[in-house]
DNA sequence: CGTTTGACGGTCC
DNA sequence: CGGACCGCCAAAC
């Protein structure tokens, strides 16, 4: 058993958990929301996401920009596409298109 | 315990 | 439009 409770990847997990599917945030929503102050936390966070027992839809969480900067990071550099397109949204060149559209504000929505 | 790093964001040039 | 630099803050070394 792990021990991720008193830190901000427990609720880091949480938040990107409770993405909608279909729909994709960003690291600095994330981090306004939880008000850790800098994006580079849930960056962070979403790293460790790995070790951690349940699944965390990485794939749901892009940059300012909507681009899959850390496609990288998953088993296959394409799989974070993949599972997004799967999920119905557009991808280009590594961008989400329609980033406006799909992009869930965890501080609007929740 | 000091230094480096890192899946970001924003500004500057 | 793209590359470079700074700021944030915690974990890893």
């Amino acid at each position: 058993m792990s021990k991720e409770q008193p830190t901000f990847f427990f609720k880091v997990y949480n938040i990107v958990r409770q993405v909608p599917r279909g729909r994709v945030t960003t690291y600095g929503a994330v981090a306004n929301y939880l008000e850790l102050g800098s994006a580079r936390m849930v960056g962070w966070a979403m790293n460790k996401s790995f070790s951690s027992e349940k699944p965390v839809p990485a794939h749901r969480v892009v940059n300012r920009e909507g681009r899959l900067t850390g496609k990288n990071h998953f088993a296959h550099p394409n799989m974070m596409q993949e599972l997004l397109e799967n999920e119905g949204i557009v991808i280009v060149k590594d961008k989400v298109q329609n980033f406006a559209k799909v992009f869930w504000n965890p501080s609007q929505e929740l």
